[in-house]
DNA sequence: TATGAATGAGCTTTCATTCAT
DNA sequence: CATGAATGAAAGCTCATTCAT
């Protein structure tokens, strides 16, 4: 019984993977009011009744998929040793790379953002998205600084939360202009580094 | 008669900014697939039914909302000559005060980001929005750059690339951190100007 | 005032015409509850609140309609000398020559069919239209046997009976089947008179 | 899995049946327009969305009704070996005892009559009615001529079209008139059969 | 566990009718 | 007489959710 106990909670899981990442998709085209649950439960390939077995409701579903795009903080502290490994690093917090679950898809985080403005509980997880963020960012400006890719005398919060901010016009303008990839965004944040405080070049 | 049409005409424009408001307010709150015509109806004073008398249908009402909030460009080329000046005017392109008709409330400016990457009439005006902003950053750096302000040898291009990025970052933001008023931005902002190329301090 | 109010009631006269007009018009393409008051207020060229100062509801006009689609008696009695007389009398019937204010255009007459079915008040005309072509065709046929073309045999109320029936027919025929014109009609009345009871052919 | 398939299926065709049969009546007694989708649920017994498991829309439902009200051809070939035979054949063709799955309601026929000269869908499932009556008729009166009822130099073809057009006219009537049994037609078409071209009397 | 039939509230939209001007 | 703005009650249709099987 305990096997079978295990066992079934390791397809349960699964089928939450499958029903979140088949959720994900339709948000993503639809945006969260747009798609619906057949919609969701087709991608899925179960039926409508099916998913309420693992999720409450719609409401359920939209907040677990907002959470597990949540930047993941784990890989986050690799040596930033070279400013290309700091401009790759900020890059990864959202072209995807750097989730947990599953990538922060541009055009999601931006019904997530919409979303966040009406939404409590969105909000709620939406702040959680940015203290991820901020961490993360705080965790790779400090290994730049260590490796004297930043200069020691930089406010490192300071530039944190500019940071952060751009990072956050990255996936607006990433998400709206269809043809962008890797290269044009290395472009902008080149811009970023060619006119500030870095110690080494 | 015709002083009738005349009136007529002023009345119909009173309305459709009526309209128009109360679509706004709401679209903001409940999002452009939330409000419902008889939200917007409720909320302008008159009858559903009435509504289409003005607006063929929601469709074109969420299309003149997206519109009328494109920035303005008239009185973007107010002479630059100082910092204050040029973070005065950038401050200005996301607060709603460089609007043409109705103010670009951050949180309806987020709801056509992410509506922008699904509707396709929305994603036209959303381009508009972008050529306008990046027009008025132009206008706005080359009024920095002829009095002083901005370096002559700065690369005025990239620069409102980068500028139009940070913008869409500070919507965002201001969209999502509730109490975020003008001095928070201008810290932000600050930091920008503390670390590049500007000629004079 | 009596000129003017002579005046006014030739006016109201055309005005009512002009509506009716353009509301067989419209019934015809749209169907009686297809076509809007907007449709035929448009269609007659004046405004829709304007409309009711002559007709009473939607309902009237279509009673109106209805009512004026009825055969005329007054010119029926034509001298019937030939079979061709016959015919044109008898197609007379159908093609509209022979309404009293207005073409009897079969795909209205067959909306009125339709709708005297579930409309008593159209029913109640419908019945006097079967009247009017009743006794049309009593006309036509006893002029007929006068002049020789049918025998004096024959039993002029059952085929009156028959010949109401084909007529009914043909309206749906000439309704349905586009190019129908007045040749091929008269192909198949030939068709009749070829195998019955004429006594001169 | 299988056996719920097949009980499905044959529930679903139940169901549609169920909404078809509703529907007929409704439009029979409303018009395709006049009649509610409300109309239709409750008449069927189920609720207005669950029609929409079955018919994608109201006109598909339409298009539906009136196929299945297209004239049998199987059961037309049975032998005419008599006057009566050749009568009744006729009457069967408008009395709905020759229709395939469902009786083809004069007054309901109305309303496709009436609909087709504005719904080109419903116009194009009219012409098969006109083929399938066609056929219908062709095969009658070749039986008839067969075994000797009409003779042999008769056109079939001209009589077939002339019979066609009387048979449109008996649908007329017989929606119109409320009492019309097929007492009275018969008369009707026994004056068809007093006065022509048959063979044995 | 898994299905999809079934519900009913809510959506956008249309339209006959009224009425202030 | 004449207008068309204004209303509100449906209309067709969608969809989150429930439940018998």
């Amino acid at each position: 019984m305990k096997g079978r106990g295990r066992h079934n909670a390791v397809v349960a899981a699964a089928r939450r993977k499958q029903i979140l990442d088949a959720a994900s998709e339709c948000f993503r085209r639809k945006g969260f009011r747009g798609a619906s649950m057949m919609d969701i439960s087709e991608s899925a390939g179960l039926s409508t009744g099916h998913i309420y077995h693992y999720f409450e409701n719609k409401e359920a579903i939209v907040e677990a998929v907002v959470d597990r795009g949540r930047p993941d903080l784990t890989d986050a502290a690799g040596a930033i040793s070279s400013h290309s490994d700091l401009i790759e690093a900020l890059l990864r917090s959202i072209d995807g790379k750097g989730g947990r679950d599953a990538p922060a898809v541009p055009a999601l985080v931006l019904e997530v953002f919409a979303e966040a403005s009406r939404n409590s509980l969105v909000a709620r997880l939406f702040e959680a998205y940015e203290r991820s963020l901020e961490k993360r960012l705080e965790g790779v400006l400090k290994s730049a600084q260590a490796s004297g890719v930043i200069d020691q005398s930089a406010d490192v919060d300071r530039l944190g939360r500019f940071l952060k901010v751009v990072l956050y016009g990255l996936i607006v303008h990433t998400a709206m202009v269809p043809g962008l990839g890797p290269a044009e965004l290395r472009h902008v944040l080149d811009f970023f580094s060619d006119n500030t405080f870095w110690s080494s070049r």
